[in-house]
DNA sequence: CTGTTAGCGCGTTCAT
DNA sequence: ATGAACGCGCTAACAG
């Protein structure tokens, strides 16, 4: 290791103690100056003056080590890629960017385990707070964050005991169920659906939908409530089984539980009818998610716009609370729903 | 500040010191255990068992302090919530994850400034390497990634004397113009394209299809030319008023410098025509990535594939070279590309 | 207002 | 094979 007398640089970054020696004063000097204030008007130009020079930046990661403070937040999500993700996140980085955090995302690609692998990762790095888009709540996953040593909230998913954001899956389906039935009644119905792992989607929105066709008179047989992956490939895959499936009585209403599966649906269904879902004898398929892009495409299917955005803003609301207060008590926050073209 | 005289844990995490004491050992012995090897079998039962029943994980940030090393890799990406950058980011992650080393993502919603506050937010962060999914490529951006001390590579634009992947944004825009021409020769034509500051597709991608276009014989007067936002509801509005133009003739193709932008004049030409483009009397619409979604519902309209996914893999094996030798040459990658229903 | 002192939690000599 | 001592770059506490 080798530097010049004048301390100018070493290898490549600069240090707050070479900076000093430079400036002519202390350390503490220069740390004050970055962060306090309490100098003098002229060391105040001085130390200005030689950081605009040499393009000095501290070393946070020795700021973090002594302060134990990181103005980071890590987000943890399953997905990115999706106009989901993409509003919840734009809507965590609004809130913290205006208190001056930076987020740093985790991108797990539907892989629980990975999803702990980042939250200790961003534990011990660390960063001040984490926010988890949830999918499957495991064990695992509930352990760690009731003991998770920093502050942490989750959204996507109702957590007893932990600060959690979610949408009301349940009543969101029924609503839109209800209201297809109401202009369908006696539709012959199936439904694509997901995991039960994925509480929210899997369970709540599934007997929520049951539900509200229920109510308009369309009983769901269990043999028409096919899985597939929360992709568009396996809503394609699972539509097409059920349309070719000669024991089918043609079908009216083919709902799905989220809108890249519906894409799917649509898909196999213009495959088999020659006209888009919802047009002459084609099935009308229902999504859930409004997203943009299939709705621009399609012209408009029946779906549920559940306010991602918000449930990013007021998670990172939630957090920042947590931050300036770790003693604060888990709460939990529902939100409500707007259906469209239903 | 209290802890108890046993060691165990002070206010929340345990340090190397604290094993040691717990285990009878120095805190220099655990420290190998964790890194080098030098430790009896005898100590390295006891100390695994302690770090098994303590949970204990040793700090990130002051092994970085220490060392210089971190492990991780900054992907500063413009947006989630897109195919296109999931792709690239599941390519980066499967290479990364291979070699040991963790990703976490900086989004900068399609801010160019923002980029360069993250690009020096993971530089002194600090970050082992650090790769940009470039659009916008200002001279400030290029001064950064030649001075930066951290390796960087750029995914998706061309930057002279930087290590660079990116796509044959040009060639495959003129294969897709060419096919098309060929097939609809003397077509009436319009193109919704982008701001000229992304090189790639505001110009590259632009250039490539107005030569294919007029290969078969399109010419595209300049007034029909319009520039849109990167989003589905600007592709909408742009297509929308040339279509409600009273002085354009008829259109029979709409070019678009996206899928997503594509997705908006679908929507328009649906609206206008009441049957979807490339039906009956409504123009064709072109777009560019490939997008899953967007094909499903329309069920195929002509695009071009472009190996996002790939681009990942190459800067990320790209970019291992470089961290693990910083004098490397320079080098840039072009990718190849697929012409899809056309 | 300013400088000195003492660590933050590790990894690394250099003794033993 | 092991432990003592030192330092990574910075900031907090104290003295002046």
């Amino acid at each position: 290791m080798t530097w010049t007398s004048s301390g100018a640089r070493r290898g490549a970054t600069m240090t707050i103690k070479e900076l000093a020696e430079r400036v002519g004063v202390s350390p503490a000097m220069i740390s004050r100056y970055l962060n306090n204030g309490y100098v003098s008007e002229e060391n105040r130009a001085k130390i200005a003056a030689a950081i605009e020079e040499t393009g000095f930046t501290p070393s946070r990661q020795a700021r973090n080590l002594r302060t134990g403070k990181t103005s980071l937040v890590g987000v943890v999500v399953p997905k990115i890629s999706t106009e989901t993700i993409g509003r919840v996140t734009a809507g965590v980085e609004e809130v913290l960017g205006r208190q001056g955090y930076q987020m740093i995302l985790g991108n797990t690609d539907n892989d629980a385990s990975a999803e702990l692998d980042y939250l200790r990762l961003f534990e011990r790095y660390p960063v001040d707070g984490m926010i988890l888009v949830a999918t499957e709540v495991t064990p695992a996953h509930e352990r760690f964050l009731r003991e998770s040593k920093t502050p942490v909230v989750v959204i996507g998913q109702r957590v007893p005991g932990v600060n959690c954001v979610y949408h009301d899956d349940e009543g969101a389906a029924f609503e839109l169920g209800r209201r297809v039935a109401e202009k369908r009644p006696g539709a012959s119905a199936a439904m694509i659906w997901v995991t039960e792992k994925d509480r929210a989607v899997g369970i709540e929105r599934r007997d929520g939908m049951l539900a509200g066709l229920a109510t308009g008179g369309i009983e769901v047989p269990d043999a028409r409530v096919r899985k597939a992956a929360f992709t568009t490939a396996s809503g394609y895959e699972q539509t097409h089984l059920l349309l070719e499936d000669p024991a089918t009585p043609a079908l009216d209403l083919v709902c799905c539980a989220t809108d890249l599966i519906a894409a799917g649906a649509m898909k196999a269904v213009l495959e088999r009818y020659g006209e888009p879902a919802g047009t002459g004898n084609a099935p009308l398929v229902t999504g859930f998610g409004d997203n943009e892009l299939a709705q621009a495409v399609s012209g408009g299917f029946p779906t549920v716009h559940l306010g991602n955005r918000t449930s990013g803003v007021r998670g990172a609301e939630a957090l920042i609370s947590l931050m300036e207060n770790p003693r604060t008590m888990p709460a939990s926050t529902m939100l409500g729903f707007r259906v469209v073209n239903a």
